[in-house]
DNA sequence: CCCCGAACTGTGCACGTTCACAGAGTCGTC
DNA sequence: GACGACTCTGTGAACGTGCACAGTTCGGGG
């Protein structure tokens, strides 16, 4: 006969014990169901909060819960319920420009405090290099994951296929053109630029000029647009600048050329806080002084606006809701509802500091 | 008789198809057996790559894992192994400060970079309320994760205790003086604010202060006794001003305490690069020039440092190297490998930019 | 020729859960 | 008093995998 264990009870189990397992082995929903003195079915209900339990059995249950210590095996769980219950989260960023966007820590808080509370968890995922990019799309492709968000797709983004391949509930963050119909959650851009230029325009700056950056992204053409549509008739090729990345140093170097070009400018919309910072630094370099002289705006409203001086105006950028908001998404196509064909735009504030 | 599916093959199973499933399911270890005219046993010790399989068993199961799409199922595999092959990741620090210290970007890249390179998935988890460390705590006891990375732990942090019960293989980052004998990564944060204060000396600075930050964790008290170490008999408490968090604008007013006090000040180590930008902002205004009048020097060598005018003289925090060596050592007690037990120190070397 | 070990393969069970189904009891209604 | 509806409970069958164990084949040495 199989000698009893000190310290666990076995049940109606038959297992043989020779040695004391070293470590203590978690309680199973069956041990609960001894202890209460009711059937793994009834447990079962008790957990999940479901009806058709008599009052006596559940307090019996939760009673033996708390006594044994249960916590349910998630691997058993998702085993025979075909989910994960965790949602992945691809960053299409080079390890750089992931510590410096200080965007992507805000919607990466966003999507974690919304799963966290609706029990899934987050698995990060960064794409550094194309090595990445296959790992991350078999990683999808195993089923580790129920859903997936997906930050700073470019265009032709391989993770865009992937995606509609595995038909995996998904949210971007930002839209490619080549998107189709997966579900994004985004800011108009376009309206936002436009609407931070029109101010610019109504504090009474003159020659307008524009630090446009990172245009292989749909945000920074949609920035450009937005400016050009501001000016309308009175916009003027020459008084853009274009530089490759939403960099302190492009902004920068953007903003010696402008000035270069043009002496003559008093106002400039910059692509990003970033770019505006850099093109601070360059006036300040000229001897131009910011507002006097020049009025100079940002997009983001990230922390470096606050972080220059003067302090810039700039627009607003949700982080935190664009990462909540996506989360939202992935999870109502979780729970099978239907979600917006065209995507959800967050509100974008317009923040009017010191810099204009 | 079950009318066999167009477009997968049954094989010994006795399925009753009535209507075509919807989503498509998954092949199973079964599926490839069938297919490649082999045992599950086999097929398992071809995706585990384990000996005894002819070489003609294993070409016949890899090209019948390609056709059928194989991927092993991640929650079977758990469910039987008894692990859930993730780590945690916990960060305790209220959501504004994770976005606006860049070194947690660092050492989150570091170890997601680590683990998901040994087939680990990362498991992010931050702490901002007391119902947060609750979930957290309970989160860690479902054995969802294998072990855990702690981020920035207090003294007496609850964390520590939870950990302890468990027995679950961890890292800290930063090591809380109540530690005992959890492994921990760090940085001698004394050692290295001694060095770049004795620098600072070595450049011909008579009345040094400092701006002294988070007292109550172990990084700021170490680094207020590394600057005390440094000025040995020299040392003068008035030169010390005491501020509650590394941020900017503590920094600010700081220094503003500073100069009140003593206004012949020819050098400060601030806490951090951002205290030390926030410095640098009480300077220029109080008319002072940096390198000039007064040296400045800071912590962390983070995005801050570069940002400023002038950039920052500072100590390089290797913040991705320190979420590497954090989920190496979990890695390692998850081989069941002896780990250092006093815990693991990387260099920090001296980054002398303009500032001082 | 027999025996033994090495190389290889197949099979049953266990992991811990959910779900469908069956069965038991209670109550009200025709 | 039979019957249905409703409430509650227990049971067996999956879910897909790894592992221990039991076979089978083959070759070499005594």
């Amino acid at each position: 006969m199989p000698v009893s264990s000190p310290f666990r009870k076995i049940g109606g189990y038959s297992y043989q014990m020779v040695t004391v397992p070293a470590r203590r082995k978690r309680a199973t929903i069956h041990d609960v169901a001894v202890e209460a003195g009711v059937s793994r079915g009834t447990v079962s209900r008790v957990v999940n909060d479901e009806p058709y339990v008599s009052a006596q059995a559940r307090t019996a249950i939760e009673a033996a819960i708390e006594k044994v210590g249960y916590v349910p095996n998630n691997a058993a769980r998702n085993l025979v319920m075909q989910r994960s219950q965790a949602v992945g989260f691809v960053v299409h960023e080079p390890h750089s420009l992931f510590l410096d966007d200080p965007n992507i820590g805000g919607i990466l808080l966003g999507a974690n405090t919304v799963l966290s509370r609706a029990d899934y968890q987050m698995v990060s995922l960064v794409i550094d290099s194309q090595r990445d990019t296959d790992r991350v799309a078999r990683y999808l492709s195993g089923g580790f994951v129920d859903g997936v968000i997906i930050v700073s797709a470019r265009h032709e983004d391989p993770m865009i296929r992937v995606v509609e391949k595995l038909a995996l509930p998904a949210a971007f963050v930002g839209h490619p053109p080549d998107l189709r119909r997966l579900p994004f959650v985004g800011i108009d851009n376009r309206r936002s630029a436009r609407l931070i230029t029109e101010r610019l325009m109504q504090t009474g700056r003159e020659r307008i000029g524009m630090i446009a950056a990172a245009l292989d992204r749909d945000s920074g053409a949609d920035r450009l647009a937005g400016f050009t549509d501001a000016l309308g008739s009175r916009f003027d090729p020459n008084l853009v600048a274009r530089v490759p990345l939403y960099t302190y140093s492009d902004g920068a170097e953007g903003m010696r050329a402008l000035l270069a070009r043009e002496p003559d400018l008093d106002g400039v919309f910059a692509a990003s806080d970033a770019v505006a910072a850099g093109a601070l630094e360059a006036l300040r370099d000229a001897g131009r002084s910011v507002p006097g002289d020049i009025g100079v705006v940002g997009f983001d409203d990230s922390s470096w606006a606050l972080r220059t001086q003067p302090h810039l105006s700039t627009v607003h950028q949700p982080a935190f809701g664009l990462g909540a908001a996506a989360a939202e998404c992935v999870l109502g196509q979780l729970r099978g509802e239907d979600q917006p064909a065209d995507g959800i735009l967050l509100e974008t504030p317009i923040v009017w500091r010191d810099s204009a």
